[in-house]
DNA sequence: CCACTAGCCCGCCATA
DNA sequence: TTTATGGCGGGCTAGT
């Protein structure tokens, strides 16, 4: 199986330690595979190189010296171009060693590569017109400057990840930690699940907090045109509690049971309950995190009679037990 | 932990 | 012909 040529775009303002995180990270995928599984690497693995306009050394925004692969001249056409954060104070002009890249990107993506940026890169990204009249997100101090700068893009910078486009061919994190979401993001795209929860456990990745999100986004959480499934989506927002809420989305729909639930699998990619339960156990995250209720309570509030019913979705969609969760993330917040 | 059931999912076919 | 929908029934599983 082909591996996905890989390029990381270093420049004077680029973040150094998420550019050797990313280069670690994906030299590692498959790696082990032959170990663990006695047979050749099914998934897809990556090829990294760092990238520069030249590629030629130069030295970063701590002054510390930086040497690339190559220049971007070398590389045209890589299936997969990664921009990590950029160092810029909000409302500077762009620095006219964008140029080039921007160009490059904008070639790319035309060729078919797959665009993805971390916090600020978004502005490569936007500079390239990628992002125009496309949701993406960029780091919260920056999003405001990204919309200056740019109009058309809509920024959502509550979201730690967006992929979007023709074939989600164009992903934006943002966030804390947002460059361990892409990561898993891609690696759970290209080289399968397991391969990314193992990643995951070795570079101590945390899916399970914001990454969870980004491995809801491949199948929930997409955007989509039909407005009955939207509007059902807004009334679960309020409802999800309810009692056997599935059928009244369907009768409020005005469609059959059966027409309904067509719709919303083909707009979300989930079935409508498994959407409930998704509403519910992440309600049950934030009252865990933001409150001392017990899970007992928690399970009455966010609709379910039995708290056996709570604990187990919770651990089927988390992957821990409600318990585990509430007292790692007390412990996460202590660390500060 | 297990058994029961309502609620839900989905293949299939008809319809428009 | 392709595409979206509704009805039926059997099977599954989330929830009790």
């Amino acid at each position: 199986m082909k591996a996905l040529t890989t390029a990381v775009i270093g420049l004077p303002v680029s973040g150094t330690s998420t550019i050797f995180s990313i280069l670690d990270i994906l030299s590692s995928v498959g790696r082990d595979w032959e170990m663990l599984h006695g047979a050749p690497p099914q998934p897809k693995t990556f090829i990294p190189t760092l990238l520069s306009n030249d590629g030629l050394a130069y030295c970063d925004i701590n002054g510390r010296k930086i040497t690339p692969d190559a220049s971007i001249k070398e590389m045209p056409s890589p299936d997969l171009i990664i921009v990590p954060d950029l160092h810029l104070a909000p409302g500077e002009p762009m620095p006219e060693e964008f140029g080039p890249v921007t160009q490059w990107i904008k070639l790319a993506h035309a060729d078919g590569a797959i665009i993805s940026s971390v916090c600020s890169g978004a502005v490569l990204l936007a500079a390239a017109g990628l992002l125009d009249d496309k949701e993406a997100t960029t780091h919260w101090g920056f999003s405001d400057a990204l919309s200056t700068l740019f109009p058309r893009v809509k920024v959502r910078k509550e979201r730690i990840l967006i992929p979007t486009g023709e074939g989600h061919r164009i992903i934006t994190a943002g966030g804390a930690s947002s460059w361990g979401d892409l990561m898993l993001y891609l690696i759970n795209r290209f080289s399968g699940p397991e391969e990314a929860r193992r990643i995951a456990k070795v570079y101590l990745l945390e899916p399970h907090l914001s990454g969870q999100l980004c491995f809801a986004s491949l199948t929930g959480n997409r955007q989509h045109e039909d407005n009955v499934v939207r509007d059902a989506q807004v009334w679960a927002a309020e409802h999800y509690s309810d009692t056997s809420p599935v059928s009244a989305m369907a009768s409020r729909s005005g469609l059959s049971e059966r027409g309904f639930l067509r719709r919303f699998k083909r707009a979300t990619g989930q079935s409508p309950s498994e959407y409930i339960q998704t509403l519910r156990v992440e309600e049950a995250k934030q009252l865990l995190e933001t409150t001392n209720l017990s899970v007992d309570e928690i399970a009455d509030e966010v609709g379910y009679s039995e708290p056996s019913s709570l604990r187990s979705a919770f651990r089927k969609n988390v992957g821990l037990s409600a318990r585990d969760y509430r007292r790692r993330w007390s412990g996460l917040t202590m660390a500060g």
